[in-house]
DNA sequence: CAGTCGATCTGAACAATGTTAAGATAATCT
DNA sequence: AGATTATCTTAACATTGTTCAGATCGACTG
């Protein structure tokens, strides 16, 4: 007796599904959260879901189209986070940049799972288009850091655009979450801990984009 | 007929191997340069090593054990890497900080799998000790790069400490290299260019760390 | 309204992988 | 030389991604 599917609702343990394609990015997506990329199955994202192991392959063509559809939901996720924190600080009275930074953070490190969903290797050896695709959302969900990134060089007199700084703030912040997921910064490093490195590094780059250059 | 171990010689197609287990771990980095993370099975090990698929339990109690004292073995090549790009620097006059970056990231980008041998997951989720052993290895490789940075700050005047700032320069690292492989930075960066970026992101963020704090 | 057709789902199977058990072979020690 | 131990092989098992033939359902056609 499992969950029914919230869109077109399953009417009683009927032989089809309603909107099994919805049903089973959401378990992916739980599955991710709750026990990490490596529990994300076939049979048992299916098994959530309540169908059998081959029903997906109706929907997706394969485990990896699925992890790219769930990725492009989950950017939506993440997106959220960055935006939230942002605007917290720009509501506070500090630079909406570092608000982003701790969104970024603290959701990679909150959700371990669904983070290495949209950054884990299987989007690396994902086919041409399909790849494009998860990489157009998740371009649109760190849309607001860049617009807060422009807004911080602008306030130092940068001369650096915000394009050519980007790749820089993205190299702080995924690598950060990525030597804290991999346990590279001792294992007990809490999540303000990685919050505060974090903010530290993306203040300095920005000192340091900001006089000389 | 394979290739015969290096070490005490299989004499000519014997039961017993000589030196296995020095054997199975060349092989498991072999297969990591020439075919990536994901290529190294134990079935593709024990082939190259001319054993059968349940030879390598008598070495290593498991594949993450394996794994892990393959990556203790290529910190060592890691380590070379960027001792030597760090006295080329220092030879050129330029600063030994960017040429230990830029020995870090042309090997994260020249030798994919084996990078992915030293940071993957499989080392995150090894029991306590066996990591430890590993991250003793990685510390030991990168030592290098501490003492550039440590001199990058004195000449910068910083009020920052060396260990505080080496997690920010991790990052950094660590993050350039990862975007590129998973082509985030979209799929065409050549490794000049991830090299350039990261040597921008460096000297920006000594630059911010120099001055006011 | 009956019947057909296509979409959806199941059950069973396959190959590849990590791992283990039982037995064969060789090296070493006494 | 004989016994003991380490090393290696062959065979098997469970799990995983994937495919295929057939069952079931929904919608459209006549």
């Amino acid at each position: 007796m499992q969950t029914m599917g919230k869109h077109k609702p399953n009417r009683g343990g009927s032989y089809h599904h309603g909107d099994l394609r919805q049903a089973l990015l959401e378990a992916t997506i739980e599955i991710a959260r709750e026990k990490g990329l490596a529990a994300i199955t076939m049979r048992s994202v299916s098994a959530r879901a309540g169908v059998s192991e081959a029903a997906p392959y109706h929907h997706f063509s394969n485990k990896a189209d699925l992890l790219a559809a769930a990725a492009t939901l989950a950017f939506r996720h993440f997106g959220d986070a960055i935006a939230a924190g942002a605007e917290a600080a720009r509501a506070a009275g500090d630079e909406p940049i570092l608000g982003g930074t701790e969104g970024y953070v603290r959701f990679a490190l909150t959700n371990v799972g669904e983070y290495q969903l949209l950054f884990g290797r299987h989007i690396a050896e994902l086919s041409l288009d399909t790849r494009d695709e998860v990489r157009a959302a998740g371009r649109a969900s760190i849309e607001v850091a860049l617009d807060a990134l422009a807004e911080a060089l602008r306030l130092r007199n940068s001369p650096v655009s915000s394009d050519e700084a980007f790749p820089l703030l993205r190299a702080i912040l995924h690598g950060t979450a990525s030597l804290v997921h991999e346990k590279e910064l001792g294992p007990d490093t809490s999540v303000d801990e990685a919050v505060a490195l974090a903010q530290r590094a993306v203040g300095a780059l920005l000192d340091g984009l900001g006089e000389s250059r």
